[in-house]
DNA sequence: TTTTTTGCAAAACCTTTGCAGTTGG
DNA sequence: CCAACTGCAAAGGTTTTGCAAAAAA
């Protein structure tokens, strides 16, 4: 896993978009930003500065955590990526285009839901025609106890 | 969401219990602890290490960080204090007592509402009813625009 | 050239830990 | 007396900042 081991027609057509953006919104596409980019793509989920850094290294490619740091909250401030904070570890980022997710974590297991907004409709309409809040769960989660926990007293 | 929100008064048990409580767990009631709790008793919301910290200042008994965080650390073992993170902030204490508050935190302006479990019950049902979760808001909140936030788009 | 972007080191922020001395029951 | 508690200093984990050098446009 030296070179961007991915070759799929999409992934290329989607990173291309972002980069346009990043381009767009008046950044630089630097190697740093491709390859965050490009490790953003390839994840299966959100990740941390720290785990892209660690992709970044084995791609022999060493930016510092600073530049990640720097670049992640850039892409944000452009609508390219963003962020969420599934528990008490660091934040975890990802791409915007990619379709929004928004989670449930458990606060016993620490395991994490992710759900399609659409799911959370129903639940959103119940905030919203009680308090008037539009509940978005994208950045922060909803928290509890999932079933096998709650289950499990 | 930078700071900590201000959230509407709690009420609490009498002081006598809880002193009774923390006792009734094996722990000494120390001053420090006993200005704590009286600090929390007479706060209008939870607050955070550092702002009990200048309290007993105030009041003459200077205490340290590292004991106002071992005290609530060890209170909220024994069920007698609780904390919530209303924010990108310090984690904010308060009493449990009969008044445990479950909140919705604005991620725009940062205002928290804090409400009785009671008034969340609809909202906890449908989202056990689709996910089986047995969703809390009283250690994290509820987030997203509030109706004010909303309004102005 | 002009404007980002980068690297390094250092700090900021919140919280925890180690250890030796102190205190409550 | 002795376990529980305390202060101090130091570290831990995550993120930000200052500044000079490097690179993109």
């Amino acid at each position: 896993m030296t070179e961007s081991p991915r070759v799929e027609p999409l992934r290329f057509a989607a990173l291309d978009d972002v980069a346009a953006a990043v381009r767009a919104g008046g950044g630089r596409l630097t190697a740093a930003r491709r390859m965050i980019l490009e490790t953003l793509f390839a994840s299966e989920g959100p990740v941390s500065a720290e785990r892209i850094a660690e992709r970044l290294e084995e791609r022999g490619a060493a930016f510092g955590l600073t530049s990640i740091y720097r670049n992640l909250e850039r892409m944000e401030t452009l609508g390219v990526v963003r962020h969420v904070h599934l528990g008490h570890g660091p934040g975890l980022y990802a791409l915007v285009g990619e379709g929004v997710r928004e989670y449930l974590v458990c606060e016993r297991c620490g395991r994490a839901r992710a759900v399609e907004p659409r799911e959370l409709d129903g639940v959103r309409r119940a905030i919203r025609g009680r308090f008037g809040y539009d509940a978005r769960f994208s950045h922060f989660p909803i928290t509890g106890l999932c079933p096998e926990c709650a289950g499990a007293g």
